[in-house]
RNA sequence: GCGGGCGUGGCGGAAUUGGCAGACGCGCCAGACUUAGGAUCUGGUGGGCAACCGUGAAGGUUCGAGUCCUUUCGCCCGCACCA
């Protein structure tokens, strides 16, 4: 018997498996479509084994497994191998459950990193990044992972971005892209603008710096059409963290209220005799049932046509000071929130439409200019925002919603007209109440969704001065970028025409890589790209020389993976539909949003275009926790990071990959522990040797050895209840991983094969090996459960199992192409089963029964168990759990 | 403030529907084999001498609660002057 010896068994499986391309395609099939793939796999000769690799083979049903595509920073750190880790597994373990599995990886290769990286190294952007991608390529390889490498999408590649080019034309086509100008998020760092989810905490995603706010003419591709669905079609993913689902739900951020319109008056004070549209301010508001609490009105610093509006009055240099302070708060200051609110009277007057009211205009730093229209009604007595200002400018709080415990409400009860004009509270009321001082609606329940908020709405639209609304939160995605290495936008500009799209048998629009961005060469730079004929005219035009944000090349790659070589389309729609949706998708919470919402956004997108037919692109979202070190996140500008490199050297890519799956669940943060790397390659070791010994391949190493010299021949009687109790075990065990693996627990599941090995190590030392050899039943035995081990640990440890597989136990073939151990629910089931007998809830006693004794003689049994510490009390209730414990309840 | 999640031995973590808390592993203790052991194998390991006590705390429901309900404390994550 060899020991076992990772270093030697990794590499030569590895490249074993490349040269049979056990994991991947043939060329022939990868590039065929749909159609034409069936023929040729039903055309195929019959293979002994099947390998283990999408085939679009019609007999098996598919599964769609897919890890978040890295970027290619450099080497692959340990969060890597874990999201890896975690799909390997579920890829392996379903090709041998019998799924046509397609498990690719690609690169996410466009983004700045690389400009700053070849700056630095005074390199190409491309140089850089196809370094990087061979580096984690192998790195890929060295792990052991099942990729197709046949289907690996390259996102910088043009075959690839060309298509994500036409998409962005289809989505044009259909109204969904925009070139509008207006207040966008700006990195100086970066030298790029930036879409509103990659704003974090008023702060750049990538470099962390300080975003300001410009005015710029960009290009939007229009989400918000989508908001309500990406919204409701949360609901259809049972299979993703609530924590995700919540996430976007927030984000999207549905409020449902009413639009009012509210009249300017002249500056005189007096409203116009017949408003026009000029004169109307509409603000959005959740609580329409305070109209009557509105004592003013506000406007956001930045809302259009205010300076407009007091120019030349006396005002006017106050609300500029004040528009120029709020300019010069930073937009991470603004994110602190609870910051002290600042405001000033413009000296204009606004009318309540529903009950005449004029309200004076403020200016005031907390109202946010894109989210609703910029302008509020403010309620004081019913928002604590609107109350704290209130407060500080000495403007008139009207309480027109009251508990009826509050010690206004003796004195307004009923009361419609308005006879009190400040409350003695200390914060505003926003719960639901009772109406008072709101001329008919006094006396009603107001509150958000209220009986009043209802007869508000409907008032106002019999009116024509409101009506009910839904407002989101969400705004449009804006996907220019002013850089370089990115997916340049397909858009042509003519002074004639004004802007084109580029035609589609023009694509793709061609990135030049003979830039040289270490001398501060832009795309505007290069003539023989910015120069062109308009595709309209044919007269000298520009190409646009922004390029796309890296999130549209991630927003569909994994549709591309399904049809990777098609030179035709972007994908066969054929083939998208039947891989998509993705039926395990993994990667970290940092794509809560991101990502996943602008795939998500995609998928519908291409699905109204009719190139889909299926809603969402991901089935089940599996969010891995973070590999720590000491209770830290591992980082390199930390300097404590753990390389997966040095711990494949010292302990194999096997064990590395056991160990991450075995000390925490998935979705759970993972403390790295070296003693417990090495406690699970000793575990790899042990089970590598019971292999062996079970197959009588130990030699002098064997346990019968030393049980047959120590303890003789056993009684045949011990020797069958060992077997007995393995068998159950086997059985038991297979059933357990089959759960454990399909809810994604993978620490149970090695927890559970462990328990295996325990009752295999039990039975050979006990039941010595003269009783076991031959051929008889108990050999078989011997034999079965070394296969089952193997095969069960085979997707976490494939190396290990290969060898085994194949040197060990003989065996012609991949392991990984072996059918999964079946097992027998029957045979897991123990003869006889010990029950705890509990007085009262107390654990008194233990019996052990038939696993089919009836109740009443379970009962009996249990009774006669605890009798002496019944002392004569009464039996009041017996309860009997079967197989688990039995309850006599005593007075 | 709003939303989501989590508190279990020295440590990582088990405990599908309420049913013997602490599976499995790490660490530790003892032993075996050894010239040797950071190898391997065996046994032990929540606390307490004990009766008993134990899942952050306090109540409740139940024959029975880590699990359900109420209150409360602590921690993590996300969003946030969003009208």
């Amino acid at each position: 018997m060899n020991e076992y010896d990772p270093h030697e068994i990794e590499p030569r499986w590895q490249k074993a498996w490349e040269d049979s391309g056990l994991h991947t395609a043939t060329p022939s099939a990868a590039t065929a479509t749909a159609a034409t793939a069936t023929a040729a796999a039903a055309a195929a000769p019959a293979a002994t084994t099947s390998p283990a690799v999408a085939t679009a083979d019609g007999a098996k049903p598919k599964r769609y497994v897919l890890e978040m595509f890295p970027y290619p920073s450099g080497d692959i750190h340990m969060g890597h191998v874990r999201n890896y880790t975690i799909g390997d597994v579920i890829a392996r373990y379903s090709t041998m459950r019998g799924f046509d599995v397609l498990h690719p990886m690609g690169w996410d290769a466009f983004g700045l990193p690389a400009e700053n990286a070849a700056i630095k190294s005074n390199s190409h952007p491309a140089k850089w990044t196809y370094s990087n991608i061979e580096t984690q390529k192998a790195s890929c390889k060295r792990m052991g992972f099942s990729y197709d490498w046949d289907r690996t999408v390259v996102a910088c590649d043009p075959e690839y971005y060309r298509w994500g080019q036409w998409i962005f034309l289809q989505m044009w086509k259909r109204g969904l892209v925009e070139r509008k100008s207006s207040p966008v998020n700006w990195c100086e760092d970066c030298g790029t603008v930036l879409a509103n989810e990659q704003v974090i905490d008023g702060a750049c995603w990538r470099c962390k710096n300080e975003v300001a706010k410009r005015e710029l003419e960009q290009w939007y591709l229009k989400i918000t059409d989508y908001a309500q669905e990406l919204l409701d079609d949360l609901d259809k993913l049972p299979g993703w963290p609530e924590r995700v689902k919540q996430m976007q739900a927030n984000w999207i951020g549905r409020s449902e209220g009413a639009e009012v319109d509210f009249v300017l008056c002249d500056e005189g004070g007096q409203a116009p005799e017949n408003p026009t549209a000029d004169d109307v301010i509409t603000v959005f508001t959740t609580r329409p049932d305070t109209l009557f609490g509105c004592t003013f009105f506000l406007l956001a610093p930045e809302y259009p046509g205010l300076l407009d509006m007091v120019a030349g009055s006396e005002h006017e240099q106050a609300v500029r000071d004040l528009v120029a302070a709020a300019e010069k708060v930073s937009a991470v200051e603004r994110a602190q929130g609870d910051r002290e609110k600042h405001g000033a009277f413009t000296g204009r007057f606004m009318q309540n439409p529903v009950n005449g009211d004029k309200v004076p205009v403020w200016v005031a730093d907390y109202i946010v200019s894109d989210y609703g229209t910029g302008a509020v009604m403010a309620v004081p007595c019913g928002d604590q925002r609107d109350f704290e200002f209130a407060r500080k400018y000495g403007l008139p709080i009207v309480p027109i919603l009251l508990s009826a415990d509050d010690p206004l409400y003796p004195e307004l009860a009923g009361v419609r007209e308005r006879v009190r004009i400040d409350v003695p509270w200390e914060a505003s009321f926003e719960a639901e109440g009772i109406m008072v001082q709101s001329g008919k609606y006094t006396g009603m329940v107001g509150g958000k969704h209220s009986p009043a908020a209802e007869a508000v709405i409907a008032d106002l639209e019999a009116a024509g001065t409101g009506a009910k609304a839904v407002n989101f939160r969400l705004r449009d995605w804006l996907i220019s970028r002013q850089r370089y290495w990115g997916n340049p936008i397909p858009a042509v500009y003519c002074d004639a025409c004004g802007v084109v799209p580029v035609p589609e048998e023009d694509l793709p629009v061609v990135l030049p890589l003979d830039l040289d961005i270490t001398r501060g060469e832009a795309l505007a730079d290069i003539a023989s790209f910015f120069e062109c004929a308009c595709p309209a005219c044919g007269a000298p035009a520009h190409r646009e020389t922004d390029t796309m944000d890296t999130f549209t090349c991630s927003s569909w790659y994994y549709l591309r993976y399904t049809d990777p070589h098609n030179d035709q389309a972007a994908f066969d729609p054929a083939l998208a539909n039947r891989w998509m949706p993705v039926d395990q998708y993994i990667g970290g919470i940092e794509h809560a949003i991101l990502h996943l919402l602008y795939s998500r956004f995609f998928v519908k997108a291409l699905r109204d275009a009719g190139l889909l037919g299926f809603d969402e692109p991901f089935e089940n979202l599996l969010t891995q926790g973070m590999v720590k070190l000491n209770g830290e996140t591992m980082s390199k500008s930390k300097g404590n990071t753990v390389a997966p490199e040095d711990m494949i050297a010292e302990y194999g890519a096997d064990a590395v990959r056991t160990f991450i799956l075995f000390m925490a669940p998935p979705d759970k943060d993972l403390e790295w522990e070296e003693d417990g790397l090495a406690g699970i390659a000793r575990f790899l070791s042990r089970v590598w040797r019971q292999v062996h010994d079970l197959k009588g391949l130990a030699g002098d190493q064997g346990l019968c050895q030393e049980a047959a010299g120590s303890a003789g021949a056993a009684p045949a009687a011990e020797v069958e209840k060992q077997a007995a109790v393995l068998r159950r075990e086997r059985h038991r065990v297979v059933g357990k991983v089959v759960d454990d693996i399909e809810r994604n627990n993978f620490n149970t599941a090695l927890a559970a094969i462990m328990e295996l090995s325990n009752a295999a190590g039990d039975y050979l030392r006990k039941a010595p090996c003269e009783a076991r050899a031959g051929s008889g039943p108990l050999s078989a035995l011997d034999a079965e459960v070394a296969e089952v081990l193997v095969k069960l640990l085979a997707p976490m440890a494939p190396h290990w199992a290969e060898e085994l597989w194949q040197t060990a136990l003989g065996h012609d073939g991949s392991v990984h192409t072996q059918v999964w151990p079946d097992f027998d629910p029957e045979q897991a089931k123990a003869d006889e089963v010990e029950l705890a007998v509990q007085l009262n809830g107390k654990v008194r006693a233990r019996i052990t029964v038939a696993a089919d004794a009836v109740e009443e003689a379970v009962k009996a049994a249990a009774l006669a168990a605890v009798e002496a510490q019944l002392e004569g009390r009464q039996v009041a209730k017996t309860v009997v759990i079967p197989g688990r414990l039995v309850n006599i309840v005593v007075k």
